[in-house]
DNA sequence: GTCCGCTAGGTGAAAAGTCGCCCATCACCC
DNA sequence: GGGTGATGGGCGACTTTTCACCTAGCGGAC
């Protein structure tokens, strides 16, 4: 399961709580992946039953305590697999060309606005991938680690740019 | 269910069975979106007792009997409804995008290879989208329904040399 | 004083999707 | 004569994902 190895990714950084996870996975993920609050705790209850994490219970003041979940060699070693194993690459999974491929039967102007709203949802991607990729530490960037996890960033810059680009060259031609 | 939406959208260019919907998804659908054989039977069973869609079985010499489905009038008003209603925005997967921000750990040869498997994919890709643009018939294109069924192509393209040229970036400026 | 939101960690149920397997017939190749 | 693959239509079990709900204490706003 990719939500196993993405929470282990995480937890390989420093241990984490089912919380400190989803708040990762709602900031600094978000960009290529999402993750239900339900979903993170029971896969992280699944790794600690296969060994490759364990818990440890931490009290605190005025708050609950953090379930704190570390990474066991084991768990290391099932992420190290992963990354270096093969791809397996994954089918394309895009409802909104769903739209457009049966929009045949609608008006011009319906098209139009079909596009111009998938328009306003790319730019206010962009923007936002933007002020995140503006947000990272310039010094950062220069070890290989953060420079990784910023070009996932540019990735989504990428793809939202060419989204913009193919919409204007679809609605341009628009019979 | 956006499976729902899709099948209906092919019952509305003209009737199937479970078997042909399989293979137009296998085909023209594959590079938006892909379907399960078993959950295509179902989900058609499911439009028929929401009265979206009717069956009717079909003899045939030497093959089994067809179930062919057709749309309903009630099956188009729903996917009408879809076409012209809000989009939602389905949240970003990119399991790819996950091993590039956990490879900080990795050697770079490692990257490299990660990278090199990925652009690999993306120049099959590449190519089969080609491949499928260039069988289109010129003629049909400067039909609205034509034009916006190639434009899910152009789309697939457009993100794949993204994809490319986002690649020789990482490779070409990583630490 | 009471409600809202944050901290923290869940449960239960249903929906959605995947995987392997099954049935049948015909055509074709080796 | 046997295997493969196309035509056609499923079933059952499983995993993955989502949705709604629940507990509980604390701090601050109204």
């Amino acid at each position: 399961m990719i939500l196993a190895r993405l929470i282990l990714g995480l937890l390989s950084l420093s241990p984490m709580t089912g919380y400190d996870l989803k708040k990762h996975f709602d900031s600094s993920i978000n960009h290529f992946w999402n993750a239900d609050k339900a979903q993170i705790y029971r896969t992280l209850a699944q790794l600690v039953t296969d060994g490759l994490a364990t818990v440890r219970t931490v009290p605190q003041e005025n708050y609950p305590a953090r379930q704190e979940h570390h990474i066991t060699a084991a768990g290391r070693t099932a992420l190290q697999d992963w990354l270096t194993g093969a791809l397996d690459r994954q089918p394309a999974r895009e409802p909104f060309l769903g739209r457009i491929f049966f929009s045949g039967g609608l008006a011009r102007d319906e098209v139009r606005g079909l596009l111009a709203a998938r328009r306003a949802e790319a730019r206010e991607l962009h923007h936002s991938y933007r002020v995140l990729r503006a947000e990272l530490d310039e010094a950062a960037l220069t070890d290989r680690r953060g420079y990784l996890m910023a070009a996932t960033l540019d990735h989504g810059i990428a793809h939202v740019d060419a989204e913009l680009s193919w919409l204007d060259a679809v609605e341009g031609n628009l019979p």
